[in-house]
RNA sequence: GGUCCCAUCGUCUAGUGGCCUAGGACGCUGGCCUCUCACGCCGGAAACACGGGUUCGAACCCCGUUGGGACCA
């Protein structure tokens, strides 16, 4: 094969050939690693002397960057392998050539080396972040649902890489499927989006309000001969699939009607004339080069009987029409990624980058589903996670920054890019959410979570006198947030502090409110009474008052008095329980203590002195 | 069935040919702290799927096997 595209490589004998390579840029990509050439090179160039002392990495390759000992020549021997020489000796042959290339028709071929200056670290290349950049990125869910995991961490991908690069996210609204989209699975999509504080630039756009277009550049296709009427009936497709079936072979459409005049009055499809026997190659982003034989492409169906566009080819002509530079998505869309590379060359587009994330499993590993419990953003709300949590807890799910777990979002902003997305699929684990959700409580400032307090709690039937004081729902949310993993259990501890009624635990009851514990109950309560102030101070001192005179330790003192406030064994520090309850209340409680104490505990029907219980 | 993808502790991951006796985190676990439970702190068990090859040297590059998954219908 000879060369004829070298035109900004040829000659390229000047002191800094790696400087000429930057002007030879074919086609603007995110840097995969430091800084990116791409080499529209042909099979047999060769590129231009590199100084010596450069780095030279072949951007498909995974491998690492060399450090060349001295000036030497660069061979292409096809698109996806390289060679570098040195001498007769051969340095470093990474990679092997794929099979099925044949021209470098496409700027996905282009062969892009990186070259770096020596002096830069290897290991810690700084940040590259093209501020100029103008990538457009796109999130594209189909409205037949909730908001699930899957798709909020594809969402947040594209958000992350639109901030990280200045770029511009679109979100578009897939609704072709008009048997299964429906408006309140818009609504749970926008809401789930704002609830994780995912904004977009642009839309949101519907494929349902575009359908003159789809139309119209498919039968513009028709015209320019490359789709095709067919009116095969649903009855001969079976039949042939079947037959195909029967003899082992894939099931596609045999391509009857590519040369057959069909009467454009007469009930038809229309048809992507599908190239032959051509190499589909792209450079996936997160994965490498991907090849496809289109040998074993449909002629797929871009516009149905009934004028609506397929799934495949709205997508392209949405993806053209909203010039996305880069196509980020889930993994299971790969598979569609060669179908619709010849749509956009049929079209005249340019190809834009494409990014496939693995997926989600559930611990069976399989894709994440319903059957493995919540999988919609929305619910994972109700069950009182703080958006930060889940967008901490998504975004380490494929992507990593060295050791750093935790991540403000203007450290994802500036920290995140495709180069550390991991390409294998990663199991869902409700445990590690849990512990970042705690983490998140224990760190929020206390009149933050008062609001989102109030919103896991049911209505007030007999509100302690205190809850009118916004202070002391904030004292309250402090005091209690760092042993809550939840905002629903931070309701259930909080509860007792603010409604006035409390559910005792009947083992609490049991263990802890025996007659012997009601006499110390009783004494308790007595110091308690001849306190003249109600402060940290006073209580300690009462406690320690009554330890002594019975030769008890705080803790045996404390955990009644718990368990009589509270209703369980677990709380806060006893002074601060003591505090937030106030002199009334405790006092009072602790008295109702006392009662049930000398009660038997045979009637363990009705342990409950409240009138509201939080967990019903 | 065809095509494609993936493979480091149970889980999330670091790792880009020598810094690896494989690092961090969740979970598990021993201890400290302590009025309970948490938090926090200190310690522990726990992984390169297997087999070839390339190389002076492989978790890392190549091939194969096995296993898992997705898509198509």
């Amino acid at each position: 094969m000879t060369s004829d595209c070298s035109s900004g490589v040829r000659g390229l004998t000047s002191p800094h050939p790696a400087n000429e390579m930057i002007a030879t840029r074919a086609n603007a990509i995110i840097p995969y690693r430091n800084k990116i050439f791409p080499f529209p090179g042909r099979c047999d160039d060769f590129l231009p002397l590199v100084p010596s002392g450069f780095i030279i990495t072949p951007i498909f390759s995974r491998s690492r960057p060399l450090v060349l000992p001295r000036a030497i020549r660069v061979r292409i021997i096809d698109r996806l392998s390289w060679q570098v020489k040195n001498g007769s000796r051969s340095l470093s042959e990474p990679f092997s050539p794929l099979p099925g290339l044949s021209a470098c028709d496409s700027p996905c071929y282009s062969f892009p080396v990186e070259t770096k200056d020596p002096t830069s670290n290897i290991r810690n290349p700084a940040l590259p972040l093209p501020k100029d950049s103008s990538i457009r990125v796109r999130f594209a869910p189909s409205p037949t649902g909730h908001l699930h995991l899957g798709g909020a961490r594809t969402a947040l991908f594209n958000f992350l890489l639109a901030r990280h690069y200045k770029g511009t996210l679109v979100l578009r609204i897939e609704d072709t499927d008009r048997e299964r989209s429906t408006q309140e699975s818009i609504a749970a999509i926008l809401d789930g989006l704002s609830w994780l504080d995912l904004g977009w630039d642009e839309g949101p756009f519907y494929q349902t309000k575009r359908l003159d277009r789809y139309r119209e550049l498919g039968l513009d296709l028709l015209d320019k001969g490359l789709a095709y009427r067919c009116d095969c009936t649903q009855e001969r497709l079976e039949s042939r699939r079947e037959e195909a079936f029967k003899q082992g072979l894939p099931p596609r459409y045999d391509g009857r009607c590519r040369d057959r005049r069909v009467d454009p009055s007469s009930p038809h499809v229309i048809r992507f004339r599908t190239p032959d026997n051509q190499a589909i190659v792209f450079n996936d982003l997160i994965r490498g080069p991907l090849s496809f034989d289109s040998g074993v492409l449909d002629d797929l169906i871009i516009l149905r009987t009934d004028g609506m566009p397929t799934y495949n080819f709205a997508v392209v002509v949405d993806d053209i029409d909203m010039k996305i530079t880069h196509v980020i998505r889930g993994d299971d869309h790969i598979n569609n990624t060669p179908r619709q590379i010849p749509i956009f060359r049929a079209l005249g587009a340019p190809l834009p980058d494409f990014a496939h994330l693995p997926m989600i499993y559930g611990p069976d590993r399989t894709r994440l589903s319903k059957r493995h419990g919540a999988t919609s953003v929305m619910a994972y709300r109700d069950m009182g996670f703080l958006p930060q949590a889940l967008v901490n807890y998504l975004v380490r799910l494929g992507w990593s920054h060295k050791d750093q777990e935790i991540f403000s979002r203007e450290e994802l902003v500036h920290y995140f890019d495709l180069d550390h997305v991991g390409s294998s699929p990663s199991v869902f684990n409700p445990e590690k959410l849990l512990w970042l959700n705690a983490h998140y409580l224990k760190n929020s400032p206390g009149e933050d979570l008062v609001p989102l307090l109030r919103e896991q709690l049911p209505p007030f039937t007999d509100p302690l006198p205190q809850s009118s004081d916004p202070a002391h729902w904030i004292r309250v949310a402090e005091e209690l947030k760092g042993r809550s993993k939840t905002l629903v259990e931070l309701a259930q501890f909080s509860h007792p502090f603010l409604e006035n009624s409390r559910t005792i635990d009947p083992e609490a009851r049991k263990k802890i409110l025996t007659p012997g514990n009601g006499a110390v109950l009783e004494q308790i309560s007595l110091a308690l009474r001849s306190l003249s102030d109600w402060t940290g101070e006073s209580l300690r001192n009462a406690f320690s008052q009554v330890g002594e005179a019975l030769h008890l330790k705080l803790g045996e003192l404390a955990q009644p008095v718990r368990v009589a406030i509270t209703g369980r064994t677990v709380s806060p520090g006893i002074f601060e329980v003591l505090l937030l309850a106030g002199r009334d209340v405790s006092l009072a409680r602790i008295d109702e203590a006392v009662r049930l104490s000398q009660e038997p505990v045979s009637d363990l029907q009705d342990f409950r002195t409240g009138k509201e219980d939080l967990h019903d």
